[in-house]
RNA sequence: GUGGGCGUAGCUCAACGGCAGAGCACCUGACUGUGGCUCAGGUGGUUGUGGGUUCGAUUCCCAUCGCCCACCCCA
């Protein structure tokens, strides 16, 4: 094999092109009814504002990005996660206008690229299905954007979904609550493992996320954030609980949830689904009430959300989850001997003028291997045509599933075929 | 980035030093103007790639690429 696909990236086939389609067409239904608008970024954008945004530190930004200057000598880099250009365009384009206190609500399906290493449920490019809500500090938009994600599982027939909900605090609070959580450790720091040594230093809260054992048990004695918040922050949380719970939304919370992206505050979610395994994440998000002003922007708060798309459809093949099989469609024109072939073949472009799906066989092999081909390849109709045919003016029209037929005169055809479309 | 497993026909898999096979799919015919069922026949492979060992390598060794699994990270 010559040319291969770069690692970690997927062809999407005709084959599996319809479930994809059926995935992003329920996303955008949702995100009609949640009235968010689409919003569709460049792939690769300054390299800039992906540092300055997700945090120096984070792996997104210091190992996992495709960087790459161009030849006016720019930076640029490929999207490596959703939020960050959305922000930018949507200062950019000054969307939000005159009124600085109006809620902005916008959504995208768009591919991400990491230099991960690959492995199931996890590729260099992946595609997520996002929404942003910009301008309202409102818990209820937190909550809001959660439901907005559980509907979409439901809707995709995926039962299971878990939501684990924590708070990550803000400038206010989450300093302190850093100088408190160091304290705690700082005795058994060097017990730990080499990443959580060198977090100490440069991102303590991910200490939380170690999954070494050695480095559990030390930061289970730690405080949480969750303890630590300042009013504000606690009286965020639990508004966004009630909210919540008022939409009968069912949450854990989780104190060790922290994402890996500097700019949350406050909100941080993530949903989970036991049929992944070890990559089990299939959508997350969190508020970032710092990060437009941070990209150059008015102190403007905001609340995101992102969902993977293969992921999704990992989650749904595991569950058995299929999607009604494509039903017989269109016409398959078959030609009987030399003759029929040119009629056949402008009977071909007609019908399609008139918007019939129809094929012929290119082949002009027997009927029976073009019967049998019109068969496999689920069409409705046969539409024979041969010398009988073409002297009265009239095609044979064979329905393949019935096997009934009847001869209509040419000039009916394409509303006799129109006539029988399923449904 | 680190460790482990696996790459054989379009697909799912055998063969594990000695002529590379099966099922499904596909093609042709039985049925010379009619698909599905049945039957008969047939096409299809530089065994991922490149080296090495050997009289001989799909098989053993090395490298490389890719996929899978775990770590890590995340969607």
């Amino acid at each position: 094999m010559r040319y291969q696909r770069p690692k970690g990236t997927n062809d999407i086939l005709p084959e599996e092109a319809p479930r994809w389609r059926a995935v992003e067409r329920t996303f955008r239904d949702i995100c009609r009814r949640y009235d968010y608008g689409e919003i569709r970024t460049p792939i690769f954008e300054e390299t800039e504002l992906f540092v300055r945004s997700v945090g120096e530190d984070t792996d997104i930004v210091s190992k996992e990005m495709y960087t790459f200057e161009d030849k006016g000598g720019r930076s640029l880099t490929l999207r490596a996660e959703g939020t960050a250009p959305t922000v930018r365009a949507f200062l950019e384009n000054n969307i939000q206008g005159q009124d600085r206190e109006r809620l902005i609500k916008l959504y995208y399906i768009a591919p991400i690229f990491r230099q991960d290493k690959p492995q199931a449920g996890r590729y260099r490019q992946h595609h997520q299905a996002g929404v942003e809500a910009l301008g309202r500090p409102e818990p209820s938009v937190d909550a809001e954007v959660i439901d907005l994600a559980l509907t979409f599982y439901r809707e995709l027939g995926i039962e299971g979904t878990r939501l684990l909900i924590n708070s990550v605090g803000c400038p206010e609070c989450a300093p302190g609550y850093v100088d408190t959580l160091k304290a705690s450790v700082a005795d058994s720091v060097c017990e730990m493992c080499r990443d959580c040594q060198r977090r100490y230093e440069t991102n303590p809260l991910r200490l939380l996320d170690c999954k070494n054992d050695v480095c559990r048990q030390i930061t289970q004695a730690a405080p949480m954030m969750l303890d630590e918040l300042c009013g504000e922050c606690a009286e965020h949380f639990s508004g966004l609980r009630e909210h919540l719970e008022a939409l009968g939304i069912a949450y854990e919370i989780d104190p060790r949830i922290v994402r890996g992206l500097d700019y949350y505050t406050k909100t941080a979610f993530e949903f989970r689904h036991d049929a992944l395994g070890a990559q089990d994440s299939i959508g997350g998000g969190g508020r970032y009430d710092g990060l437009v002003e941070q990209c150059g922007g008015p102190a403007i708060p905001g609340v995101g959300l992102g969902i993977g798309i293969e992921r999704v459809l990992m989650v749904r093949e595991a569950l058995g989850l299929r999607d009604e099989e494509e039903p017989r469609e269109g016409s398959f024109i078959v030609t009987i001997g030399d003759e029929a072939w040119m009629p056949g073949y402008k009977l071909l472009h007609d019908l399609r003028q008139q918007g019939i799906k129809a094929e012929i066989d290119y082949r002009r092999r027997s009927i029976r291997a073009q019967m049998r081909y019109a068969d496999s390849q689920n069409y409705l109709n046969a539409v024979l045509l041969g010398g009988d045919e073409i002297a009265r003016g009239v095609a044979t029209v064979r329905d393949m599933v019935s096997g009934e037929q009847e001869e209509v005169p040419l000039d009916e055809l394409a509303e006799e075929l129109r006539s029988r479309r399923p449904e």
